[in-house]
DNA sequence: CATGAATGAGGGTTCATTCAT
DNA sequence: TATGAATGAACCCTCATTCAT
């Protein structure tokens, strides 16, 4: 687990929230993600506050502002995908494909989870937020290294494709059902990993890096 | 073309707005797509209206609710990309792979204006937006049906899967400058296609098809 | 009549309007007083030039601003109460009750065009409109000597009891139809005229004059 | 006394309000009533809660739309009706005539709690003004009843009618400084009722009833 | 700790009014 | 003259945030 304490969130040490106070949190964060999954991070914080059957001040003094409720989420969505990656990667010494196959699909199936990243907003140019990226692409590196080694994925891709790739796919159109949208997205990385077998044509342009990338969320 | 007027809507012939009442509109739905892909579509009217240079109330004037505007911006994207999947269809038979690959492009490059459907915000249940998406999904089954005769696309594709994958592909992460934008997005358009090659491997499991679709835009 | 020019109004000597501008003038005026009935005297000027059938810039051409649009209105009505007034006084000589009776249903049935003073609404202080509520007082107490010295009407009510006691039972209940609304100011006028016959019992308490009345819309 | 809990609503059993939140409610609700005599029911809620010396989104948070304002203004005009309308009733078993003059003198010293029925605006078709107007229309045909039985008053009058002059006179011109008001009042009171007495003279014309009046709220 | 209440500020929308055609 | 268009200012209502209980 990449995660310890609270939810992920790499505050030093605070002491454990009373159970009530812990499940009120919880639930914030669940109203939240779905608040900002339908409304975008400018949704009303009193429409959260309802969802999770709390007080607007309760919401409150567990995030002293928006910016730290929106911080909580990305933080959580990030760590899930963490964990996914370096699963994946250690998974990919075994089967590559495969491993890559289920990162993906682990995404696809935990998408309700993984809000921010995903809708926009302002970006989160956050430490730990930055930290838990570069984690991502770090492992996801690794997994292409194996597979590059391999020859079973193009050499030609990188972890930024596959971060940003995932990141579609988890999004698909919003007013679909669960089922035909998972169904959707499966299609799609089906594809798409198809489309990363060593390639018998065209090599791929190129693209930015992560870092390119993470120079962009530091402005 | 597929429109004719204004700007693509079917309203029942209102006479010609006056040239400077045409550009305030024009500018206006400019302003309301940059507005809508930074902040959403819950983006502030006033905001728009002062990024197209005029005041609020001519805004109003043209677009009597934020529903209206939303509306032609839906209007005027799925235009752009109708024209753009009946281009690829006529030119499906000459190379479809080609066709395909230049229907993509198009929409990346003009994806400044292909705000709505990438944004989430509230469905447009709209019969005109309706009629024009399933005009894309013809053509772009017509050209599949061309490409699945010729062997040079996998026949497993629909029509929505080309869509939805369209449709994510031109949103890729916000805070990155354009160029760096499209050339991600360029990679990910020819790890897609290169994935409709005829497929050496797996069948696609089963997925919505488009009047699946549609069944939940009416509702 | 009392009423010389145009509508009513004392401006001296504007040439006449070319008849579809007085028609459209007309129209305004009817538009106003239904717009003021229901909603009052801040009803929407728009709401009255599309009642009216013509554009808004073309209300402002012939009335400058609200206030002298209420004006006419109010002259218009006061100008129909006092020919009423005036022939009541003429026919009081041959039965005084019967020309209060007439003057009171004369009102009731034309309560329709009687819109402004009804309503409340800011008071018109203007020279015209005081000049016809002098004149309206005037007639009555001149129907009042003469029903007095008849010994047909008692001796304590006042010129004002009348006119505003008639402002009253014009203006019964909004939302009933017009035939009941009549029936209901008819029985109300039969009972306040019951009420005037002489006195056989106690005297009325002293009341204000239409001399005090006047001196409060001056201000 | 016709109200119980808060101001006489019929709301379920709302856990009474904090001492200062029912302070600001009733500063609301005559703030309210002052605003609405003046300017009609459309008055700037601005301006309520300026007079009122709150803010306006507190005036939101009593009442959530300017419809629960007007409401309940409406409500506590009905329910002092109805209490003096009972009182009355009462009282009529001793002497019917006084019974009914203080009814009416008591409806016009305290017309600035009289609100709303008697300036128009939009009819408040609710079941609880209903059920109050019913009330009143209840208890003053049981004093009618009374006084036809005595012979002391007219036979012919309804409660409807009684309802309907009360409104109208407790509504006199509105510039008229309060003493000139109630005295031209008192005046219109007493003619009404010496018109009332047993009539020696020409019966009532029909008129409608008072369920003919309910119909026509009920839309 | 959790809630009800209050508030300031901002955004949505309408309206009166003026201007250009 | 009559109209379409534009604008500034008002008003309605909601929201984030703070305070008192």
């Amino acid at each position: 687990m990449a995660t310890r304490g609270r939810t992920g969130d790499g505050a030093p040490a605070s002491p454990p929230l009373r159970a009530d106070a812990a499940r009120n949190r919880a639930q914030v964060l669940a109203a939240a993600r779905e608040a900002f999954r339908e409304s975008g991070t400018a949704a009303p914080l009193d429409e959260v506050a309802r969802r999770a059957g709390v007080n607007i001040a309760t919401l409150y003094r567990r995030f002293p502002d928006r910016q730290a409720l929106i911080r909580q989420v990305v933080v959580d969505a990030f760590t899930l995908v963490l964990d996914a990656a370096r699963a994946a990667a250690d998974a990919s010494r075994a089967d590559a494909p495969s491993a890559l196959e289920n990162f993906m699909m682990t995404l696809v199936h935990q998408r309700d989870m993984l809000v921010l990243p995903l809708i926009g907003g302002p970006p989160i140019s956050d430490d730990e937020v930055m930290e838990l990226q570069r984690g991502i692409n770090t492992a996801l590196e690794e997994l292409l290294d194996v597979a590059r080694a391999d020859g079973t994925i193009r050499a030609d891709v990188t972890g930024l494709d596959l971060i940003t790739s995932a990141a579609m796919v988890c999004r698909p159109l919003p007013y679909l059902p669960v089922e035909e949208a998972t169904a959707l997205a499966t299609r799609h990385v089906r594809v798409f990993l198809d489309g990363l077998r060593p390639a018998v044509s065209r090599e791929l342009p190129p693209g930015p890096t992560f870092e390119d990338f993470a120079a962009h969320l530091r402005q």
